[in-house]
DNA sequence: ATTTGCTGTCATGAG
DNA sequence: TCCTCATGACAGCAA
């Protein structure tokens, strides 16, 4: 966003421009390096501190999130904990991201509720709050949602969710215990229950987006196989969210970084770069580099283009440069056009026609025969003149400048035209090369021609017809390379486009696990025994049945029924 | 002097 | 069989 505040143009997504500019200047690019090691941090693979504020582009980023938590909290060993951990974060620290205002509003409805309650419902360490607004909470969760610690009592939840209290369902269930970690000082593995998918019409709201029904229903652990989760394990969110998030967070990166390089919009940049906090700029600067192609730029390059690889380099750079400065409407037109200028001028030359004709239109590489017939003029502009006797060879190309008479003439006579010349020919060469078989048998017939003469007009007829196919070929040629190009344009957007709706779902995934996080500590929280005391989350938790209601029970017992299940799970997750 | 892109030409195969 | 076209390869030319 900055980048474009700053009203950066196509220059500065120049290759060496942009190199000087991760040098000196915060870019873009320089931010989004930052944003991977944030990344990287969450999984605990870089454990260097992470700057809370990237201070080049003023991004806010949650002062809140310590890169000493992560790593504390993951004491809890879980794959998926890590994904889920960056994935939490990365809601907070996108704050303000103009496409999902919406949702963003709706977010700082949530902090600023979360704000106002975090004193009282606060029961932890103030270090493990993910965001500024959110109090503090158990130690557990920094990693999956659970950091996320408030309490906001004045969520509807109370009012719809029956809660059974002290009731303990026969049937094992699959108790998502995101939340009640938080409270956890024990390190009881808190249940990773899968959660059931999201429904997102689902939703209604606190802040109209995830309401108390929408709390029962993400929960709703699946009848039959609800102990798919694993009750011992870290607390984390439920697989389907875990794994997705995961999943997308593993390769969005790398999408990301394709993306860029492969010079998606720079609002489109920016945009991914606030969602995703990712970093693709180290990638950015060297695919773009004239030295080290990209694999990728490289594939499209020799798909594109067989017959120059060197001149495509600077083409692909030259259509991602521009096409990264320019607004994404005009993203194709700019790119194309701009990045084969050249190509366009060959084909001016080539045919020596209009220049319209080459705009690239996607079916436009047909076989037709009529690309060339203004060449045929060159033929005729002295076609009969008078010629100096004497036989040359036809292949004696030299022969006319042996005849300072004709150098004038010659000088703009194609070797073939001083041939006809030279040999006599009594008619033109545009005759010669563009007759029809019959009128030109007939063309024949009416001189009387020698053999040599008549050697030279098949001769002259076949190159005449070779060039002009040598130079349909060769727009064909270069038709069909922008025609590729086009398509690859277009593929990129798409998958730009893609990427930024994915990147889009993530966050709403994100915003909605923070939602329901809050909302089961502020369930569980207000939770009291007959004697009104408040159960201790280490040795209960909330769990949410089929038909809607929420029941509290001790963890031993989702325990015991999860280490029956360890075998089924990983059926399950095989099929 | 070398490189590079353009163009013409030839050889060849297909229709 | 001939003609035409398409195309890869090569060479010459000019910048």
């Amino acid at each position: 966003r900055q980048d474009i505040d700053l009203g950066a143009g196509r220059e500065v997504f120049n290759y060496s421009n942009r190199q000087k500019e991760s040098e000196e200047k915060p870019s873009l690019l320089e931010s989004k390096d930052r944003n991977e090691e944030r990344e990287s941090l969450r999984n605990g693979i870089n454990l260097q501190g992470a700057p809370p504020v990237d201070g080049e582009t003023g991004e806010s980023i949650p002062e809140q999130f310590p890169a000493a938590d992560v790593t504390e909290e993951i004491s809890v060993s879980n794959e998926e904990a890590p994904s889920t951990s960056q994935s939490l974060p990365l809601g907070s620290q996108l704050p303000g991201d103009e496409p999902q205002l919406d949702l963003e509003q709706q977010w700082q409805d949530i902090m600023a509720i979360m704000e106002l309650q975090a004193m009282e419902v606060n029961t932890t360490d103030p270090q493990t709050d993910f965001s500024s607004a959110s109090a503090p909470n158990g130690t557990t969760d920094a990693n999956t949602v659970a950091n996320f610690g408030l309490a906001t009592r004045s969520t509807p939840i109370n009012e719809d969710v029956s809660l059974h209290q002290a009731s303990i369902p026969s049937c094992s269930q699959d108790f998502p215990q995101i939340f009640n970690s938080q409270l956890d000082s024990t390190s009881i593995p808190p249940p990773r229950a899968s959660m059931p998918r999201l429904s997102s019409s689902n939703s209604s709201n606190i802040n109209s987006t995830f309401g108390a029904t929408n709390l029962t229903g993400i929960f709703l652990p699946p009848p039959i196989n609800g102990s798919s989760s694993n009750i011992t394990s870290t607390p984390t969110l439920p697989d389907p969210f875990a794994t997705l998030l995961e999943e997308s967070m593993l390769d969005e990166i790398s999408l990301l970084d394709l993306a860029m390089e492969e010079g998606f919009s720079q609002a489109q940049a920016s945009q991914l770069e606030d969602e995703l906090d990712s970093d693709s700029g180290l990638s950015l600067d060297s695919s773009h580099s004239p030295a080290s192609p990209s694999s990728s730029e490289t594939s499209c390059s020799s798909a594109a283009s067989s017959s120059s690889t060197s001149a495509t380099f600077s083409e692909e750079g030259a259509v991602g440069y521009s096409t990264d400065s320019e607004v994404a409407t005009a993203e194709t037109e700019e790119g194309a056009v701009g990045g084969y200028q050249s190509e366009y001028s060959k084909l001016c030359r080539m045919s020596y026609q209009d220049l319209s004709q080459f705009h690239p239109q996607l079916d436009s590489i047909s076989h037709n025969h009529t690309y060339n017939l203004p060449l045929s003029s060159a033929f005729s502009e002295h076609p009969e003149l008078p010629l100096t006797a004497g036989k040359k060879t036809i292949r004696d190309k030299h022969s006319s400048k042996l005849q300072p008479p004709q150098d004038l003439l010659d000088k703009h006579s194609s070797r073939d035209e001083r041939r006809a010349r030279t040999m006599k020919i009594p008619f033109s060469n545009e005759k010669i090369i563009n007759l029809p078989v019959d009128e030109f048998n007939e063309l024949l017939a009416k001189h009387h021609l020698n053999e040599a003469q008549l050697a030279l007009i098949r001769d002259i007829r076949r190159r005449g017809k070779n060039k002009m196919a040598a130079q349909n070929c060769r727009k064909r040629k270069l038709d069909a390379i922008i025609t590729l190009e086009q398509g690859v344009q277009d593929l990129r957007r798409d998958k730009a486009r893609l990427l930024k709706e994915k990147m889009e779902f993530l966050r709403s995934i994100r915003q909605m696990k923070h939602k329901m996080q809050s909302l089961y500590q502020e369930v569980f929280s207000q939770l009291r025994d007959e004697e009104g005391r408040p159960y201790p989350p280490s040795q209960y938790s909330l769990q949410y049945s089929a038909d809607g209601s929420v029941l509290i029970m001790p963890r031993s017992v989702t325990a015991a029924e999860q280490n029956r299940k360890p075998e089924k799970k990983q059926k399950d997750k095989k099929k």
